[in-house]
DNA sequence: TCCGAGCATAAGACAGACTTGGACTCGTCG
DNA sequence: CGACGAGTCCAAGTCTGTCTTATGCTCGGA
């Protein structure tokens, strides 16, 4: 069905025999042995239904399809041997491209010091970073705009949440860490000063809440610990949350790892009991996750994570 | 041992992949069932030594090897049709290339119809006409400065005569014509109103002799007859030869062939006895009498030669 | 005249390609 | 919510193509 075209194979032996001039030549340049190429260009001659070569006792010429042949040959090996080079570079990771996409608060720590040793280790590859939440980084890996996401889930609060991450059945998930939610109360605060503090001691307060993933757990750990938290703000910038608890319009936990890159102004941070995982992983889609440059970068996360 | 490169099959079907985003479509646009196109591009892949595609449920999307690869498909497979196309107008008459070698009285007569003829019925080919006396144009075969040569030979004399025309053992030979050689004789020699001469008759003349082969034929026609010939001159030039004779300085046997196409000044042409022919054939290599474009020719010098 | 080099051919081993048939997943429609 | 269609993968069988070894042939040179 699909027979009747001209093979690169062909192209390679008939190259080398024009180069040569002999099929005993050419099979030793190719390493194989001399009816190989024989039957090689008796095949080459029945798929183009003419003659190529002369035999002509002494020596090996071409006909001018022949000639035409080999001079297209040029070309076209030349280009097949380019695309391999160039997909040898990706796969050797000297060239290469990641879409990463992080949410704010992994972006800012995690995310740069992983860049930083993937450059160093490949500077052929191009990594580039946006940020967005959670169910906007994973829809956006599984339409292609992007080859890493990272995502964090909280681990479920009342024993068997089936929802929780079971959205990301198909992808492969690798853990980064763990960070713990941190309480924030103003600097006045009854509590400010506290060794910890119970979720339930602030039962009575205003709270200001994080993103839409971050107001439901929080609502979920807040009524297994029997109250439900009455909501006045929600904001995705960690500086916001700051600066309202630091007005005294609320409390708020904050994951830790958004401390290391903001400063608490007017505000006092303060562990909370029980205390409350949040898993930070890389998600990728599983063809994904074989391709020489994404499975390096997933390495320097990991690295960066546990360093 | 040359099973790592990639295959112009494969990028046939990965090209079909991408324009269409599915197997099953590929494999429709290829004429193949579905699981032929997955086969050939795991066999690609694991060629690459990378992913190409990426399986996401609903579609199937390129990764970045993938599209680099892709890319070079399409100049790699348009250089191959290129290919194709040049060999199937070569095979096909609408182009090609026949270098033509033929003796001085041949060209004169037989190529110019059969070229003509060549012309109109394949515009695309270009013949080349080279003169070139026997044992040059053979050579001129051999060594590929040519596709036809046109020659001619005569008979054996006595018997078996193993060298007549036995060096052509190996070529393709097509007899066109035979014609006979005719007497030359100045315009008031004894003989010139004569309705034939025996070749005896001109034991005592001094003779004009043509090339080394038409001179070592008459020798051997002569000695036959009982005499040997007394060469007082030897030209190729068929108008010298008249010439020559014109002027009384002997006379000469000529093919009839020649007199076609040039006028005998002050000569008279008489039959002459034994007759003798000398057959016309136009030579070329085995191989290259399987090149369609020679093999027309051919066919178009026999036709010339018939008509 | 023999010898070495080169090409063609035959036969067998082997890999690759294509097919059929079947199971699984996913999105859709009744 | 189950049925269905589309699409993919997998397993096995067939078939073609490719490579090898072994052998015969031709040609040019010693």
């Amino acid at each position: 069905m699909l027979g009747a075209m001209i093979e690169a194979r062909h192209l390679r032996v008939l190259r080398a025999v024009a180069a040569t001039g002999s099929f005993s030549a050419a099979a030793r340049d190719l390493g194989c042995t001399q009816p190989a190429v024989s039957q090689q260009m008796k095949a080459l001659e029945q798929s183009t239904g003419t003659p190529l070569l002369i035999r002509t006792g002494r020596e090996m010429r071409l006909t001018e399809a022949g000639e035409a042949l080999v001079r297209h040959a040029a070309g076209i090996l030349a280009g097949l041997t380019a695309a391999e080079e160039e997909i040898a570079a990706i796969a050797g990771l000297r060239a290469g491209r990641v879409r990463l996409v992080s949410f704010p608060s992994g972006s800012s720590t995690l995310v740069p010091t992983a860049l930083a040793e993937m450059r160093a280790a490949h500077p052929g590859t191009q990594i580039s970073l946006v940020e967005a939440e959670p169910p906007r980084s994973v829809e956006m890996l599984r339409e292609g705009d992007c080859e890493i996401a990272l995502a964090f889930r909280y681990p479920d609060v009342r024993g068997a949440d089936p929802a929780a991450g079971a959205e990301w059945d198909d992808l492969v998930v690798r853990p980064l860490l763990t960070d713990r939610l941190i309480g924030v109360v103003p600097e006045g605060h009854r509590l400010a000063g506290a060794e910890r503090i119970g979720i339930g001691e602030l039962e009575q307060e205003p709270w200001i809440a994080g993103c839409p993933r971050c107001r439901r757990h929080l609502v979920e750990v807040c009524e297994s610990a029997g109250f439900t938290p009455r909501i006045d703000f929600a904001t995705d910038d960690y500086p916001a949350v700051f600066g309202l608890v630091g007005a005294g319009l609320g409390v708020a936990v904050m994951p830790e790892l958004a401390l290391e890159s903001v400063r608490p102004k007017g505000a006092r941070t303060v562990p909370v009991e029980p205390v409350v995982h949040r898993e930070i992983v890389a998600l990728t889609l599983p063809d994904l996750a074989r391709v020489p440059a994404v499975a390096a970068m997933l390495d320097r996360l990991v690295a960066a994570a546990h360093r």
